[in-house]
DNA sequence: ATTTACATTAAAATAATTCTAAACTGTTGA
DNA sequence: TCAACAGTTTAGAATTATTTTAATGTAAAT
């Protein structure tokens, strides 16, 4: 199957309509052979740069919500005043490097699993994850 | 010693003069016996009940800052347009209620010590946190 | 008591995100 | 084929959390 078809694929099954603009962010995000971080700012950026007509940011927003809601994009806790977001869906932990901003994927295989030994009476477990925070050993002196 | 005088500990010890406002915020926060979350809005709204007199908004978010910078409340990652904090300071994890967005915490000993394979060269962990997130079981189907 | 440094405050600024409403485009069925 | 409809894009306005500003007030040092 086409990158396109593929492309078209996932839109369709978000309830989305394969439009220029929906596509050209399918592109950016999904033909990577790397799956990546980003914040709405920086795929903004990376469309700018990659498209000779402008993207709206509503448009943006929107899409990527789309991808989230239907799981083709996930959306990483931390605490940051923007949203991250990741093309690797699997389930990861994540090192975040305090002093670059930036988020390192921390496989499964490199962190024993979670057990935990409590619940929640009549809720679900919806996703557990791992945050890591990094920084360069200054020795933070208050 | 005083309640009084803890506060006034506190405070010095963050660097900042023991004023009316900043006392009241210190009776609210560390005088339950009881741990607890709050975001920013959930504080000042506690404050105003309390409270004859208005306390500034920006006040609160200078003190909490200033208490977090020390050590003395800790924030809390959720993705989330509001920040969460927590005048539990051990090391310690969370569920998130999806449906409530309440905190919940997660002891050390309700979850299994992690242990982490990986290591980023240059940098040190500052922290490691789980958060677990939890919903009634719909099941969302799209 | 006077001086100085720090604090409080209302209001403005900032920044991420969401909403609005008008113009536009893909899709469908007659 | 093509009108009609439903969904889409967009610029800009609105919203919301947070930070900054700058004028006024207060704690602490001398
Ligand atoms: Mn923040
Ligand atoms: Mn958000
Ligand atoms: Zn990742
Ligand atoms: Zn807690």
């Amino acid at each position: 199957m086409s990158n396109l078809n593929i492309y078209t694929k996932k839109l369709r099954e978000s309830s989305l309509r394969p439009t220029r603009q929906r596509l050209k962010i399918c592109e950016v995000l999904f033909s990577p052979d790397k799956t990546f971080h980003f914040t709405i700012n920086d795929l903004t950026k990376i469309l700018e740069e990659k498209l000779s007509e402008k993207i709206s940011l509503a448009t943006v927003y929107n899409t990527v919500h789309a991808f989230k809601k239907k799981g083709y994009l996930k959306e990483i806790s931390i605490n940051s005043d923007k949203s991250y977001f990741d093309t690797n869906v699997t389930d990861h932990h994540h090192f975040f490097d305090e002093d670059t901003n930036e988020l390192i994927d921390c496989g499964d295989k490199e962190i024993d699993s979670i057990n935990i030994k409590k619940n929640i009476t009549g809720k679900k477990i919806k996703s557990v994850e791992v945050l890591i925070k990094v920084a360069t050993d200054n020795q933070n002196q208050n």
